[in-house]
DNA sequence: ATGGTTGCTTAGCAA
């Protein structure tokens, strides 16, 4: 089963795109995030004629949420499971062949100590309680998203220059750690060691060209799935082309 | 070098 996880910047803007990879890709589940469309423009009805269920979480203009999967989606459920009112769409989940899959886009914080980064921190905070629950009823989850956090400095193309910002702080890499100290493990690293690997690369500056990128979008696997996982990588070529999203999708390929 | 690009919405914010 070949699992990726996507931040489209704009469903409506990369429909086309989106398509085109799916026919060519083939992926069992597709997590995406900041589809940026309410869910009366979610593109079900197409999604569908080309093969594909979907279960979405949106709001009008930012963020947004879904997951789109060749077989049924059970039990969808759009919260954080706490009785927070929310009025950010940033998490969806359903079950997937037994699998519990959460589709996550995390508060980018802004700037280090900001009124939005503390609400990142606790966001987290609320994430692993959310993920502990699914724990209790599921062997198999993953936790699939924009994180919106480089792990280390391997996940950074110039750690010095990103010293202690935003998406690298020692905070945000603790917060992280902490979905790790719950039992998930990050698939990628699963079977690469190496830098260099990155999922987000700046419209600006020729960032792209120059891999001056970080490695923010992650596949999180259970213990049970982290064993099933074959193969892990990111979809550079995506990233190429006529007006990319500044995402490159993430993938993980699970064995039966 | 304190710049620059894109999306959403239409002036300015978010990323």
């Amino acid at each position: 089963m070949k699992v990726v996880s996507w931040n489209i910047n704009s469903l409506r803007r990369r429909q086309d795109r989106l398509f085109e990879w799916l026919m060519k890709a083939s992926p069992d589940v597709v997590c995406l995030q900041e589809t940026k469309c309410s869910d009366d423009q979610f593109p079900e009805m197409a999604l569908t004629a080309a093969g594909y269920r979907s279960v979405f979480h949106g709001q009008k203009s930012y963020n947004g949420v879904a997951i789109i999967s060749r077989t049924d989606l059970l039990d969808r459920q759009a919260s954080l499971c706490d009785e927070v009112d929310d009025p950010q769409a940033r998490v969806i989940a359903a079950t997937v062949s037994g699998i519990r899959i959460f589709s996550i886009y995390a508060p980018n914080g802004q700037a280090v100590g900001s009124d939005a980064f503390n609400y990142k921190l606790k966001w987290f905070d609320r994430l692993r309680s959310c993920v502990r629950q699914a724990q209790q009823k599921f062997v198999n989850v993953l936790v699939c998203g924009d994180f919106n956090v480089a792990p280390e400095d391997r996940d950074v193309h110039d750690p010095m220059l990103w010293r202690g910002a935003i998406m690298c702080s020692e905070l945000e890499r603790e917060a992280f750690r902490s979905l790790e100290q719950i039992g998930l493990r990050d698939t990628l690293r699963i079977h690469h060691l190496e830098s260099g690997l990155f999922s987000w690369w700046d419209y600006r500056l020729l960032a792209f060209p120059k891999n001056r990128g970080l490695r923010i979008d992650e596949i999180l696997a259970s213990e049970n799935m982290a064993a099933r996982c074959v193969a892990a990588g990111v979809d550079r070529e995506m990233r190429k082309g006529k007006e990319p999203s500044d995402h490159a999708p993430v993938w993980a390929e699970f064995s039966p």
